[in-house]
DNA sequence: AACTTATATGAACATATATTCATATATTGA
DNA sequence: TCAATATATGAATATATGTTCATATAAGTT
Protein backbone atom coordinates (compact mmCIF):
# COMPACT_ATOMS: atom_id res chain seq x y z
CA UNK A 1 0.00 0.00 0.00
CA UNK A 2 1.43 3.48 -0.64
CA UNK A 3 -0.08 6.30 0.79
CA UNK A 4 0.96 9.81 0.64
CA UNK A 5 2.47 11.07 3.39
CA UNK A 6 0.56 13.63 5.79
CA UNK A 7 1.71 13.86 9.35
CA UNK A 8 -1.03 13.32 12.12
CA UNK A 9 -2.43 16.13 13.57
CA UNK A 10 -3.13 15.74 17.59
CA UNK A 11 -6.88 15.34 17.41
CA UNK A 12 -6.80 12.50 14.88
CA UNK A 13 -3.66 10.79 16.74
CA UNK A 14 -5.50 10.42 20.47
CA UNK A 15 -8.75 9.28 18.18
CA UNK A 16 -7.22 6.58 16.50
CA UNK A 17 -4.97 5.68 19.64
CA UNK A 18 -8.03 5.75 22.07
CA UNK A 19 -9.67 3.35 19.63
CA UNK A 20 -7.48 1.03 19.15
CA UNK A 21 -7.05 0.83 22.79
CA UNK A 22 -10.13 -0.09 23.26
CA UNK A 23 -9.56 -2.56 20.83
CA UNK A 24 -5.89 -3.31 22.24
CA UNK A 25 -7.55 -5.34 25.96
CA UNK A 26 -8.36 -9.15 25.79
CA UNK A 27 -11.47 -8.36 27.86
CA UNK A 28 -12.45 -5.38 25.82
CA UNK A 29 -12.28 -8.03 22.84
CA UNK A 30 -14.66 -10.71 24.35
CA UNK A 31 -16.95 -8.00 25.41
CA UNK A 32 -17.17 -6.24 22.15
CA UNK A 33 -17.13 -9.86 20.07
CA UNK A 34 -20.21 -10.77 22.06
CA UNK A 35 -22.40 -7.70 21.32
CA UNK A 36 -21.49 -8.35 17.82
CA UNK A 37 -23.45 -11.37 17.91
CA UNK A 38 -27.02 -9.06 19.34
CA UNK A 39 -27.28 -7.64 22.44
CA UNK A 40 -27.02 -8.61 26.45
CA UNK A 41 -27.35 -7.58 30.00
CA UNK A 42 -24.65 -6.39 32.38
CA UNK A 43 -24.70 -10.07 33.89
CA UNK A 44 -25.54 -12.24 30.92
CA UNK A 45 -21.74 -10.66 29.85
CA UNK A 46 -20.50 -11.42 32.96
CA UNK A 47 -21.88 -15.09 33.03
CA UNK A 48 -20.91 -15.76 29.23
CA UNK A 49 -17.81 -14.69 29.57
CA UNK A 50 -17.39 -15.85 33.01
CA UNK A 51 -16.20 -12.27 34.36
CA UNK A 52 -17.37 -10.46 37.57
CA UNK A 53 -19.91 -8.23 36.59
CA UNK A 54 -17.74 -5.13 38.27
CA UNK A 55 -15.26 -5.81 35.90
CA UNK A 56 -17.91 -5.92 32.93
CA UNK A 57 -19.62 -2.67 34.42
CA UNK A 58 -15.90 -0.76 33.98
CA UNK A 59 -15.30 -1.88 30.52
CA UNK A 60 -18.68 -1.32 29.36
CA UNK A 61 -18.43 2.28 30.74
CA UNK A 62 -14.95 2.55 28.94
CA UNK A 63 -16.63 0.98 25.99
CA UNK A 64 -19.38 3.50 26.58
CA UNK A 65 -17.28 6.67 26.99
CA UNK A 66 -15.68 5.99 23.37
CA UNK A 67 -19.83 5.35 22.21
CA UNK A 68 -18.66 2.31 20.97
CA UNK A 69 -21.23 0.65 22.88
CA UNK A 70 -24.89 1.72 23.87
CA UNK A 71 -27.57 0.08 26.17
CA UNK A 72 -31.29 0.06 26.08
CA UNK A 73 -33.10 -0.37 29.54
CA UNK A 74 -35.78 -3.00 30.39
CA UNK A 75 -36.76 -2.40 34.33
CA UNK A 76 -33.60 -3.09 36.48
CA UNK A 77 -31.95 -4.36 33.43
CA UNK A 78 -29.31 -2.50 31.05
CA UNK A 79 -29.37 -4.17 27.46
CA UNK A 80 -25.86 -3.20 25.75
CA UNK A 81 -25.33 -3.72 21.80
CA UNK A 82 -22.43 -2.23 20.02
CA UNK A 83 -22.90 1.40 18.43
CA UNK A 84 -19.82 1.57 15.98
CA UNK A 85 -20.36 -0.52 12.83
CA UNK A 86 -17.08 0.55 11.52
CA UNK A 87 -15.01 -0.28 15.03
CA UNK A 88 -16.62 -3.77 14.99
CA UNK A 89 -15.40 -4.28 11.51
CA UNK A 90 -12.04 -3.73 12.06
CA UNK A 91 -12.19 -6.01 15.44
CA UNK A 92 -13.89 -9.23 13.39
CA UNK A 93 -11.88 -8.66 10.24
CA UNK A 94 -8.80 -8.53 12.53
CA UNK A 95 -10.11 -11.45 14.09
CA UNK A 96 -10.90 -13.32 11.40
CA UNK A 97 -7.15 -12.35 10.13
CA UNK A 98 -5.63 -13.26 12.98
CA UNK A 99 -7.65 -17.31 12.86
CA UNK A 100 -5.94 -18.02 9.57
CA UNK A 101 -2.62 -17.54 11.82
CA UNK B 1 -23.21 -6.38 11.02
CA UNK B 2 -24.46 -9.44 12.35
CA UNK B 3 -22.13 -12.14 13.31
CA UNK B 4 -22.15 -16.03 13.78
CA UNK B 5 -20.98 -15.71 18.04
CA UNK B 6 -17.79 -18.11 18.18
CA UNK B 7 -15.82 -18.02 21.50
CA UNK B 8 -12.63 -16.63 21.08
CA UNK B 9 -9.79 -19.27 21.87
CA UNK B 10 -6.91 -18.02 23.97
CA UNK B 11 -4.15 -17.87 21.05
CA UNK B 12 -6.75 -15.43 18.57
CA UNK B 13 -7.31 -13.27 21.22
CA UNK B 14 -3.73 -12.91 22.15
CA UNK B 15 -2.72 -12.09 18.84
CA UNK B 16 -5.65 -9.61 18.22
CA UNK B 17 -4.90 -8.04 21.40
CA UNK B 18 -1.07 -7.69 20.42
CA UNK B 19 -1.96 -6.44 16.87
CA UNK B 20 -4.24 -3.46 18.83
CA UNK B 21 -1.81 -2.52 21.45
CA UNK B 22 0.47 -2.27 18.36
CA UNK B 23 -1.42 0.68 16.85
CA UNK B 24 -2.30 2.45 20.30
CA UNK B 25 0.32 4.15 21.12
CA UNK B 26 1.01 7.66 19.44
CA UNK B 27 4.49 6.99 18.98
CA UNK B 28 4.11 3.68 16.64
CA UNK B 29 1.20 5.12 15.01
CA UNK B 30 3.18 7.97 13.85
CA UNK B 31 6.40 5.77 13.23
CA UNK B 32 3.78 3.60 11.16
CA UNK B 33 2.00 6.20 9.24
CA UNK B 34 5.20 7.85 8.12
CA UNK B 35 6.56 4.30 7.05
CA UNK B 36 3.34 3.92 5.03
CA UNK B 37 4.88 6.41 3.04
CA UNK B 38 7.97 4.68 2.47
CA UNK B 39 11.50 3.35 4.00
CA UNK B 40 13.16 5.56 6.59
CA UNK B 41 15.91 5.28 8.51
CA UNK B 42 16.17 4.98 12.42
CA UNK B 43 17.45 8.79 12.44
CA UNK B 44 15.42 10.06 9.73
CA UNK B 45 11.97 8.56 11.71
CA UNK B 46 13.50 10.24 14.72
CA UNK B 47 14.39 13.41 12.81
CA UNK B 48 11.17 13.75 11.46
CA UNK B 49 8.90 12.61 14.09
CA UNK B 50 11.12 14.37 16.54
CA UNK B 51 11.74 12.01 18.75
CA UNK B 52 14.84 10.58 20.84
CA UNK B 53 16.85 7.96 18.62
CA UNK B 54 16.56 5.45 21.62
CA UNK B 55 12.35 6.10 21.77
CA UNK B 56 12.25 4.88 18.41
CA UNK B 57 14.81 2.08 18.75
CA UNK B 58 12.81 0.89 21.35
CA UNK B 59 9.56 1.11 19.29
CA UNK B 60 10.93 -0.47 15.91
CA UNK B 61 12.16 -3.11 18.23
CA UNK B 62 8.58 -3.53 19.60
CA UNK B 63 7.03 -3.43 15.73
CA UNK B 64 9.61 -5.63 14.63
CA UNK B 65 8.77 -8.28 17.14
CA UNK B 66 5.11 -8.30 16.03
CA UNK B 67 6.58 -8.25 12.30
CA UNK B 68 4.69 -5.06 11.75
CA UNK B 69 8.13 -3.70 10.19
CA UNK B 70 11.50 -5.01 8.45
CA UNK B 71 14.44 -3.65 8.01
CA UNK B 72 17.28 -3.78 5.37
CA UNK B 73 21.14 -2.96 6.40
CA UNK B 74 23.16 -0.11 3.37
CA UNK B 75 26.75 0.03 6.08
CA UNK B 76 25.97 1.16 9.24
CA UNK B 77 22.36 2.25 8.62
CA UNK B 78 19.10 0.26 8.77
CA UNK B 79 16.47 1.04 6.43
CA UNK B 80 13.02 0.31 7.85
CA UNK B 81 9.55 -0.25 6.17
CA UNK B 82 6.59 -2.03 6.91
CA UNK B 83 6.25 -5.61 7.02
CA UNK B 84 2.25 -6.27 7.40
CA UNK B 85 -0.31 -4.74 4.57
CA UNK B 86 -3.38 -5.91 6.24
CA UNK B 87 -1.96 -3.87 9.43
CA UNK B 88 -1.40 -0.76 7.42
CA UNK B 89 -4.39 -0.98 5.90
CA UNK B 90 -6.47 -1.16 9.03
CA UNK B 91 -4.35 1.80 10.38
CA UNK B 92 -5.05 4.17 8.15
CA UNK B 93 -8.71 2.74 7.31
CA UNK B 94 -8.67 4.14 10.80
CA UNK B 95 -7.02 7.46 10.74
CA UNK B 96 -9.33 8.34 7.34
CA UNK B 97 -12.32 7.31 9.83
CA UNK B 98 -10.89 9.41 12.58
CA UNK B 99 -10.78 12.61 10.13
CA UNK B 100 -13.88 12.91 9.00
CA UNK B 101 -14.07 12.91 13.09
C1' DA C 1 43.83 0.07 15.69
C1' DA C 2 41.47 4.33 16.47
C1' DC C 3 37.67 7.21 15.25
C1' DT C 4 33.10 8.20 13.55
C1' DT C 5 28.38 7.32 12.65
C1' DA C 6 24.21 4.59 13.22
C1' DT C 7 21.64 1.76 15.98
C1' DA C 8 20.51 -1.18 20.01
C1' DT C 9 20.08 -2.17 24.78
C1' DG C 10 19.31 -2.11 29.89
C1' DA C 11 18.03 0.16 34.01
C1' DA C 12 15.31 3.50 36.23
C1' DC C 13 11.46 6.12 36.57
C1' DA C 14 6.86 7.86 36.08
C1' DT C 15 2.44 6.91 34.51
C1' DA C 16 -1.40 4.18 32.88
C1' DT C 17 -4.29 0.23 33.26
C1' DA C 18 -7.13 -3.88 34.66
C1' DT C 19 -9.06 -6.26 38.32
C1' DT C 20 -10.92 -6.91 42.81
C1' DC C 21 -13.56 -5.80 46.90
C1' DA C 22 -16.84 -3.27 49.21
C1' DT C 23 -20.47 -0.39 48.77
C1' DA C 24 -23.71 2.77 46.53
C1' DT C 25 -27.53 3.63 43.40
C1' DA C 26 -31.64 2.53 40.90
C1' DT C 27 -35.80 0.06 39.61
C1' DT C 28 -39.45 -3.06 40.57
C1' DG C 29 -42.74 -5.51 43.34
C1' DA C 30 -44.82 -6.88 47.76
C1' DT D 1 -41.45 1.43 53.02
C1' DC D 2 -38.88 -2.81 52.72
C1' DA D 3 -36.75 -6.40 50.13
C1' DA D 4 -34.78 -8.13 45.98
C1' DT D 5 -32.36 -7.69 41.79
C1' DA D 6 -29.37 -5.33 38.45
C1' DT D 7 -25.90 -2.23 37.69
C1' DA D 8 -22.45 1.43 38.81
C1' DT D 9 -18.79 3.37 41.34
C1' DG D 10 -14.55 4.37 44.15
C1' DA D 11 -10.47 2.93 46.39
C1' DA D 12 -6.73 -0.13 46.51
C1' DT D 13 -3.48 -2.97 44.43
C1' DA D 14 -0.66 -5.17 41.16
C1' DT D 15 1.12 -5.00 36.76
C1' DA D 16 2.22 -3.10 32.26
C1' DT D 17 4.02 0.48 29.48
C1' DG D 18 6.65 4.50 27.38
C1' DT D 19 10.41 7.52 27.80
C1' DT D 20 14.86 8.92 29.18
C1' DC D 21 19.73 8.48 30.17
C1' DA D 22 23.87 6.20 29.79
C1' DT D 23 26.27 2.97 27.49
C1' DA D 24 27.08 -0.89 24.36
C1' DT D 25 27.49 -2.85 19.77
C1' DA D 26 28.34 -2.78 14.90
C1' DA D 27 30.00 -1.22 10.44
C1' DG D 28 32.75 1.85 7.76
C1' DT D 29 36.83 4.91 7.13
C1' DT D 30 41.43 6.61 7.75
Amino acid sequence: MKELYEPLDEETLFIVSQTFKALSDPTRIRILHLLSSGEFSVTEIANRLSLLQSTVSHQLRFLKNLRLVKYRREGTTLYYSYDDEHVLHILEQTIRHARDH
